[in-house]
DNA sequence: GCTTAGCCGCGACAAAAGGTCGCAGCGGCT
DNA sequence: AGCCGCTGCGACCTTTTGTCGCGGCTAAGC
C-alpha cells in the first residue's frame, strides 16, 4: 500500500491547486472540493483514506462535515486545516473526530508530516514540552476566541463579557489572527 | 448521584486548594495530587469520573499520564489545564484521550462548563447559559506573571519572550492589577 | 403593518496605550 | 577598569482604544 488516496476540501481554488498538486508529485492520488456538498459527493462516490478540510468554507463553518464525512469513509484520518487555528476550535473539531490539525500556512513538510505515519502515538514521541513561551497577543487572541464561541458568535455579548467596547473587539476581530507558537 | 468524583492534579497548591475549595462547595466530591504517581495512587485506590490534569507537572509534561490514568477510571473525562496553551499541544492532549482543553486562567464557570454532563442537580437549565468568563485585561496580566515568574524576574528576557518591548511590559506592571476575577 | 429592541459594520475624532530613542545607574565578569 | 546586560524613566511619535453616532437588518410583540 503506497499511497493513501486523499480528499482535500477547500474553498480557495488556489490553495487546492497548488497542495494538491504538490501533493500529486508526491504520488498521492488526490481529489479536492471546494464546497460540503461537493465534499460529501466526493466521499460517497468512493472513500478517501485521508481528508483535509478547511475550517471555514465560504462563510460558515465546517466542523457539521466532519461527522458525515467519517461516517462514509470507515478508519479514514480527517485532518483539519485552517488560517484560523484556536484552542477552542481545536477541541470542538478533535472531539467531532478529527486526527489532527493543522495552522494555515502550513508547509508542505508539514502536511506530509501529518498523513506520514499511521501514528504510533506512544504519548513521548512528541511530549512537546512548551518551555515555548506563548506570545501576549496570541493568548489574547486565544481567549477572544473562546469568550466568543461561548456566546455563540454574539460579538456584542462577547465584548461585554470581556469587558472591552464592542467597537475595540470588532476591531481586533478584524485583523489577522496573531501567528501561533511554531510547532516543531 | 449528580456529583462525579473529581480529581484534580496540579502542581500548584494554592490552585488546588482554591479551585477544589470552589467546587466542594457546588458540591462535587474533590481529591487532589500534586505529582503523577500521586495521581495515580489516588486512581488505583479509587477512580474518579472527572479529572483534571495540569500540562506540566513541575518540569515535565503530563501527557505520558493520560492514558494510564483513563485506563484506571473508565469512562472518566480528562480536561486538560494549562497556562501554555497551543494548538500542538491541544492536539497531542486529544490524541491520546483528553475530553476538553482549558487555558489558564480559567474562571469557576469554565470549569463547570467543562463538567458539563454531570453537573450537580440544578435542577433546570436548558437554554444554556453564557458562563462568565474572565476580562480580557485579567487574562493579559495573569500570562504576565507567569511567563515574568519563569523568567525569574527579568524583565527583559520575559518582554522578549511575549513579544512586547520592554517598556511597554514596564508600563503594563507599573499599574496596578486589573479586577481579580469574580470568585463566587 | 408598524414599533421596539438587539446586533452588526463602519466613519470620525479625541484619549490612552504602546513603540522607539536615549541616558544614567547598578551589579557581574574577565 | 572596561564590557555587558538589566532597570527605571523622560520624551517623543505612532497606533490602538474608547466613545459617539449613523443606517441597515432581523426577530419579536402590539
Amino acid at each position: 500500500m503506497g499511497k493513501p488516496t486523499l480528499l482535500l476540501v477547500d474553498d480557495d481554488a488556489l490553495f487546492l491547486r497548488t497542495l494538491g498538486g504538490a501533493l500529486e508529485r508526491k504520488g498521492y492520488a488526490v481529489r479536492t472540493a471546494e464546497t460540503g456538498e461537493g465534499a460529501l459527493a466526493a466521499v460517497t462516490d468512493a472513500p478517501a483514506e485521508v481528508i483535509f478540510l478547511d475550517l471555514m468554507l465560504g462563510e460558515q463553518s465546517s466542523l457539521p462535515l466532519i461527522e458525515p464525512l467519517l461516517a462514509a469513509c470507515p478508519g479514514a484520518r480527517l485532518i483539519m486545516l485552517t488560517g484560523y487555528a484556536s484552542v477552542a476550535t481545536t477541541v470542538a473539531a478533535m472531539r467531532l473526530g478529527a486526527t489532527d490539525y493543522l495552522a494555515k500556512p502550513v508547509g508542505l513538510g508539514e502536511v506530509l508530516q501529518a498523513l506520514g505515519p499511521g501514528k504510533p502515538e506512544t504519548g513521548q514521541d512528541s511530549p512537546e514540552p512548551p518551555p515555548q513561551p506563548i506570545p501576549l497577543a496570541r493568548v489574547e487572541w486565544e481567549h477572544i476566541q473562546r469568550v466568543l464561541a461561548d456566546h455563540d458568535g454574539n460579538i456584542s455579548a462577547a465584548a461585554r463579557a470581556l469587558g472591552v467596547h464592542r467597537r475595540s473587539l470588532q476591531r481586533k476581530l478584524a485583523k489577522r489572527p496573531p501567528p501561533p507558537p511554531p510547532r516543531d
